[in-house]
DNA sequence: CAACCTTGGAGAGTAGGACTATCCAAGTGT
DNA sequence: ACACTTGGATAGTCCTACTCTCCAAGGTTG
């Protein structure tokens, strides 16, 4: 990797300057090459762009009170949809959603609604299915919803399986977005499998 | 929406040209609507760049031989990941995917192996979870290969209820696309769901 | 039928993002 | 002593997705 990316993201205060021995040189440990290899793996691997990187790390590396409450805001900073307008939307996709999450059982996200971006982007997108003629009631929904469960259930796993509260963070973070990759793949190799099951002998 | 912006997307050849009624106009009907609704929809919701878009509407309007063979061009036409080398990949990782794969007995995606984009796509994600120090041994990765095959289930069941053959390429391709932004936010409103359960009342 | 408006088409221009290259002054190593 | 490196700052490059400006040919309205 060039060294002129590096000072980019130092200066973009992606990195932490490292500790000054000279005017002309500082120290750079463990610590710094495991961030430096974070930062990459987000911009590259989850293609993030820079800004939303900051946020990121500046939201794992923020005090807080619970655990549980900074878990959600270091979520809530993935922005990944800036700009999404809540306004506009179908009231009919509002309940649709609405009903998918009561029938789930899940209060909290009922109950977080409108201010949580993954639930603005979840109202654009069924909204975006629905304007486009693609089913998206929510018996539609549910097997999707029910996927997610067993990934965020695993997500859990993984983060409860961490060191201490600062790796809890991390892990909560990074890992649900450094996963998010290997979901995807798996899904559309899982696609493949699946047409092939169904679709394989027809002409 | 602006008329630039159509007109770029006409240039781009990601719309078709309207029938010409004379040399100052040309006539356009709810077929372009839809189209133009469609790529709005990758370009901005699925946050594809042109280029992908371009050639995953090649790919469904691509003829083939079976219907599967069509799925499988048309997903594979999603580079979502170009210049991703193989190379340069830890054989470890490799050994663990395929020893995924095959516990899930996906024998399909073990024999497209390599020129499939997905699996590609997939070990390079689980390369850097492992450079990372994330888990990603194959009993870390199987709940969510569950997951994904939750997700094709669900995939598949709306291909098979899409009316004819056209359709059915249609809604695989933008399908499994459009339904990824629902997928991914409902894996992080159950991740914040998930988390409420188990450290809700944690300090 | 004349003045005005619209459209298709082509080319250049713009804004933002992620680097990348060049300089320079202040050290370092031999 | 002298080539070499580093931190820091500034400016430049490349790409992408638009957006603007023109123009000529064709409609539209009073």
């Amino acid at each position: 990797m060039p060294v002129a990316t590096v000072k980019y993201y130092l200066r973009e205060g992606l990195l932490p300057a490292g500790e000054r021995i000279s005017t002309t040189r500082s120290e750079y440990g463990e610590e710094h090459l495991r961030r430096l290899g974070l930062v990459r793996a987000l911009v590259q691997v989850a293609k993030m762009p820079i800004a939303t990187v900051r946020a990121v790390l500046a939201a794992v590396d923020a005090p807080g009170s619970t655990l549980h409450y900074r878990l959600g805001a270091a979520v809530s900073s993935l922005p990944d949809g800036v700009g999404i307008e809540a306004d506009g939307i179908d009231p009919a996709v509002e309940r649709t959603v609405t009903e998918l999450l009561s029938r789930l059982g899940w209060e909290f996200g009922l109950s977080a609604g409108e201010g949580y971006p993954p639930y603005r982007m979840l109202l654009r997108a069924v909204a975006t299915l629905r304007d486009l003629g693609y089913p998206c009631d929510t018996e539609t929904l549910l097997p999707y919803a029910r996927a997610a469960t067993t990934a965020a259930e695993a997500d859990l796993d993984l983060i409860q399986g961490a060191g201490g509260s600062e790796k809890r963070i991390e892990a909560a973070v990074l890992g649900t977005l450094l996963y998010e990759p290997v979901l995807l793949s798996l899904r559309r190799i899982a696609d493949a499998e699946e047409s092939n099951r169904r679709f394989g002998g027809e002409s």
